[in-house]
DNA sequence: TGCGTTGTGTCAACCACTTGACACAACGCC
DNA sequence: GGCGTTGTGTCAAGTGGTTGACACAACGCA
């Protein structure tokens, strides 16, 4: 299905409130780019000089060391945006952008959406609440780090993971995820994890195939989070 | 020294810029307020109802567990404001703030704040800067967890309280904490940061004394990061 | 079909950090 | 001055997570 330029402004969460003159004028001005999987759509120390939209795909937002360490931040669909921070203060990416997924953005050039921004008050309003809620987010995960042991942390990882990755197959609701990936996510290493996983495996909470978690008994997993507080 | 409620929205960096008409209309509307050393300013999920500005004194951010654990997630200066989250997105308080020293604020309500960013597009531009700066910090907070062994981080994190808050007595770069607050900025034991503050005396870079820290050798704390890279 | 690759499951050795305990020094205050 | 409080310095015991290694299963592809 091809959508057109302002389609597919509509599906974008930061955008679709802009009055139509606005949209418009914007899908002029925004291009859209198709990358395979795999591709790395911005690293991190790149001059921050576009949004992006994701259409369709996957990208996953991660930060490398020099030394060649690296964690998941997060994971993007479609309707989301990201690299705004970058675009919005002039200075360079934080992180690293890269496609899970064939995936397609489109994307809005740094001065075009500084002059949107000051023409329209809705936008800014937006882009307010989308920061604050970012912020909210990176606030839980540093007292998620701080507060809890590493079987407390996975496990509402793991929850969360699943609320806005999973999908339901065959009526399980099932996560698409190495484990090293995971690991990745909460920078532990790959057996911790497992060995966790394993525990509730045996608990009957969950149930493990190669590169998938089934989540069987949400609660059971909550449970460990009022424990490890 | 008693100054004019436009003198000092003048000192605030989110407000300073704001022409002088706007300026005199929230001068008229924000309320200040003296509170002494100790005192909780708002807890953690309060509703957010206002904007905090620091005029004089000195405020804490932390978080807290319902079990009772605590970390410090920064130390306010005058100049910064601060409760801009909740404020904004209307959501309970992350995080409470707390007057380390006897503090002078002022306190912008909600809907004062709200309607004065519709009217005023330099006010939401300096929001967003600021709001960018914020999870800029956090964003480090993060990769820093992720990336570097304790030792580094204390190394990292004394630097930078040191930039931000060390003062010159003497002739000599200061830092006022103590060692068990600076363990709750870290979240980790009072034992540990006592042990690598000794190996950095013995080494000659700092000094320490009850409840400060002198800051001899930068250079020599900040190639600790290189190592734990 | 067979082969390289990617992911899982598990072991043992190591070490970094925690917890709890205690002595002692410096400060605040009646 | 004396006394409670707060902060430092250091110990030993316990533990949770890391690192490295290896066997095996499942998938992708020629």
């Amino acid at each position: 299905m091809t959508l057109t330029a302002r389609a597919v402004l509509k599906t974008n969460r930061l955008f679709r409130d802009l009055p139509d003159v606005a949209l418009d004028k914007l899908a002029a001005l925004s291009v859209r780019r198709s990358v395979r999987r795999g591709t790395r759509i911005f690293s991190q120390g790149d001059p921050g000089d576009s949004l992006l939209g994701l259409i369709s795909g996957q990208v996953r937002i991660s930060a490398t060391t020099p030394g060649g360490k690296e964690v998941f931040l997060n994971i993007m669909e479609p309707g989301d945006s990201f690299g705004e921070i970058a675009v919005l203060d002039g200075n360079p990416r934080t992180a690293s952008a890269e496609a899970l997924l064939a995936t397609e953005l489109f994307v809005v050039r740094r001065a075009d959406l500084l002059s949107l921004i000051e023409r329209e008050s809705t936008l800014a309003a937006h882009l307010i609440a989308l920061l604050c809620q970012r912020l909210r987010w990176t606030s839980e995960l540093i007292e998620e780090a701080a507060f809890l042991s590493v079987h407390g942390r996975l496990a509402r990882r793991l929850l969360k993971l699943v609320d806005e990755h999973g999908t339901t197959e065959q009526g399980r609701v099932t996560l698409r995820i190495s484990q090293a990936d995971l690991a990745g996510f909460m920078s532990v290493s790959r057996q911790i994890v497992n060995q966790y996983l394993q525990q509730w495996r045996k608990r009957g909470w969950i149930e493990l195939g190669r590169g998938r978690i089934v989540l069987k008994d949400p609660a059971g997993l909550r449970s460990v989070l009022d424990e490890s507080g």
